[in-house]
DNA sequence: TTATTCATGTAATTTGTTACATGATTCT
DNA sequence: AGAATCATGTAACAAATTACATGAATAA
């Protein structure tokens, strides 16, 4: 996955891994935050494999390693944009807590659910800041990438609040217990 | 992560491993699909640390390994459902697609994105199921956690769909190359 | 002068997957 | 008889993280 990602930046133009972290959280962080310690090893990886090429140059003093797609990089790059997608799947932590929220008082629950609405308030803050900032690079799709980003968070905002409402709607009821159905 | 998760699933009743499984998948799919692999290393893992035991039987002529929470346990795993939730990261094949879909044709986009949409209606069908089903242990958190799924899979679909509707309303303009804005 | 940004990397560990391997029981 | 489900596990591999390690240039 990362080894795309990295290919995908490059199909751009030629960047060092300092860059390709730039521009990862500069405007895909939503989606894919890279650690240096996955990087780097990735760009030797991908040089080892000659999907990439690098040059060493000297810049302002500051030594650089600049990478470029090699022709047959941009190929194994377009075969994986045009292959079906892997099944997807979706690990949520705060799912977790709450599907055994049973184990937990009704305040403490909220005081979880009140830390992930934060949580996504931020990333969607960090969001903002890249869609009003100079927006380099941005076609039509990547823009497509951003707002989705907003629209998720926002999504994500509004689903927990609501059911704090709910949950505290039925506050007088015992909340958290088996609660009779029609099935 | 999956610790907790065995850890929660055992804070409802005994269980075996493939029961432990059964649990995920019947109620918590979208977000944790255990594989075999990862699953009975983690049980011997947490019964290494004391977090829970087992005992092992025979039922209808089959042998099982029924595994209960240790009181040890049952404080981690209460201590973690308090904590603070790691930071939120989420990544998103189909996003990266998009986000360098300027190397590809409208057309494979289109294919890639109603590949997706097709993903998610099979999963919120299976999810359907799910909460058609006979629903044991749902109280109403885990409710919220299926409910989640299934408005999670249908504010996906719909993203995606409108994404579509949006890009073939600008096919006659150049729909993958930078549009100039006022910024 | 001190903190931040620029810049690259390694080592140990974590966390999980896939494929392999086995075997009994139950449903059709 | 054969497929599906029940049931448990190992070994090899994959992908990424965290912590460690270094060092120059620039802005406060």
């Amino acid at each position: 996955m990362l080894d795309y990602l990295i290919l995908g930046s490059l199909t751009i133009h030629e960047m060092s891994g300092y860059e390709i972290k730039k521009l990862m959280s500069n405007s895909t962080a939503f989606f894919s935050n890279v650690s240096d310690g996955s990087l780097y090893p990735a760009l030797k990886r991908c040089e080892e494999s000659g999907l990439i090429r690098s040059k060493e140059l000297v810049e302002n003093g500051r030594y650089k390693k600049v990478y470029e797609i090699t022709p047959e990089g941009r190929q194994v790059f377009l075969d994986w944009l045009e292959q079906p997608l892997k099944p997807f799947k979706f690990r949520y932590e705060i799912l977790i807590r709450l599907f055994f929220a049973r184990n937990l008082t009704q305040d403490k629950l909220f005081q979880i659910i009140d830390q992930h609405i934060q949580q996504l308030e931020d990333l969607k803050q960090s969001l903002e800041n890249i869609a009003a900032g100079p927006a380099k690079y941005a076609d039509t799709c990547q823009k497509a990438t951003l707002r989705f980003g907003l629209d998720f968070y926002q999504y994500l905002i509004d689903w927990f609040s609501n059911l704090e409402s709910q949950l505290k709607g039925s506050e007088n009821k015992p909340a958290l217990a088996n609660q009779p159905e029609n099935q």
